[in-house]
DNA sequence: CGACACAATATTGTCAACAATTTCGTCGGC
DNA sequence: GCCGACGAAATTGTTGACAATATTGTGTCG
């Protein structure tokens, strides 16, 4: 062996999908919005080929919509596709909960609840977008401690067409308590190394997320 | 209004995505091989623009793994991976399996128990190519009976990498047997119209095959 | 024979130009 | 004022050429 192979380096500039992406998950490109190609192309200072390129994986990630000759548009979630997805998350959430309990490691479980604490301490501050961010957060180090990245994967990809509705609800502070409850009855399941409490009281979490979610949208609409 | 709007066409020859996805599929490439850019050109007609384009889109659904400067091969699960993916089938099929209690119209709860006599014929014969194309049936019927199209999408997808897995374990005889006997069972809470029956059924039969699969991989390399 | 340097080839990365299609604005008729 | 026809602009579709990098082949030296 003679030297280190030095790792391959990425072919130039920044990555057009993953600039995108973040803009999207940001909220700064909203659902239905059109993504035209020379708009990228002059932001981001890449040519064409790779904007294209970078939208075309985009769509194959489930973030955006191509139609022939019209371009991309940034997906729009139906309240059915909604629920949908709120079913897939309690399935996969659900499994992942059990699973922590079985895998996880005393570190994730610390942090797990030092979470809870900053999460605790936003309901008295009313502080939604920092409790949405925590919370985000929480769910995502639940689901990397059940040791399944597969999983942790899809469901990255199903949380970004309802990205911001996640935040929504949260600007009510009952939601936050009751949201925050949630959270210690699972804790309390996987400090008991239970994993189908654990898993019963995630199902049972995301499921009433879902439903103060479509309260908020009756009382838009309606 | 004049004329009835003709739906927009799309672009121009084959889909190159579709054509890849579907070699893939069937077993025609391999995990691992390489995608060549100008070999897929040579075959499909189209310029290597579409390739690109195709390929990204592909490592965007997770299909392919793509390296600069290295280009693009068919993604290769690991025996880890090829776990997670069957953990997360057994939540997001449990989930469907009780859903299609709760959502499946009399049709659909028809065809179920017609492809479940179909499959039971195959154990005579000792069909197990067959038996595994209606099974895959089987299982995408019950899905699409949940009514949720965004599980749906998901198990697809999931279901690609490990495709020649599922046919495999069919081969041997005794497994076909415990197959069926699963889906007997999970048709029985359907029609007893139990959802966390089903569920718990479904659960076990996924849970099972990943076991049987598992031991034939021990044996191969072993 | 093996290891290394170096050239030749193969493959991917990038870009700009042109063609096809949609979208938008304008104008005339009723 | 509304409607359609029609042309101009905007946008996407497609292609080919060239540059950068990796891979393979070859010959020389020890």
């Amino acid at each position: 062996m003679t030297e280190i192979t030095s790792p391959p380096r990425s072919p130039s500039g920044i990555d057009i999908a993953e600039w995108t992406r973040d803009r999207i998950r940001k909220g700064r490109l909203v659902p239905g919005q059109r993504l035209v190609e020379v708009d990228i192309t002059r932001q981001t200072g890449a040519s064409r080929s790779k904007v294209r390129e970078a939208l075309q994986r985009l769509e194959g990630e489930g973030l955006v919509q191509i139609d022939p000759f019209r371009g991309a548009s940034v997906r729009t979630a139906s309240i059915e596709e909604v629920r949908q997805i709120y079913r897939a998350r309690i399935a996969l959430e659900g499994i992942a909960a059990g699973d922590f309990v079985r895998n996880a490691d005393a570190g994730q479980r610390a942090r797990l609840r030092e979470l809870q604490e900053k999460l605790e301490s936003c309901v008295a501050g009313n502080a939604p977008e920092r409790f949405g961010r925590l919370n985000t957060e929480w769910h995502g180090l639940l689901v990397e401690g059940s040791g399944n990245a597969v999983i942790a994967d899809v469901l990255r990809r199903l949380n970004v067409p309802i990205h911001r509705l996640l935040f929504e609800s949260f600007y009510n502070a009952d939601r936050l308590r009751v949201a925050i409850a949630d959270h210690a009855l699972i804790i309390a399941a996987i400090d008991a190394n239970d994993p189908d409490a654990a898993e019963a009281a995630m199902r049972k979490h995301i499921a009433d997320g879902f439903h103060t979610l479509s309260a908020i949208d009756h009382e838009v609409r309606g």
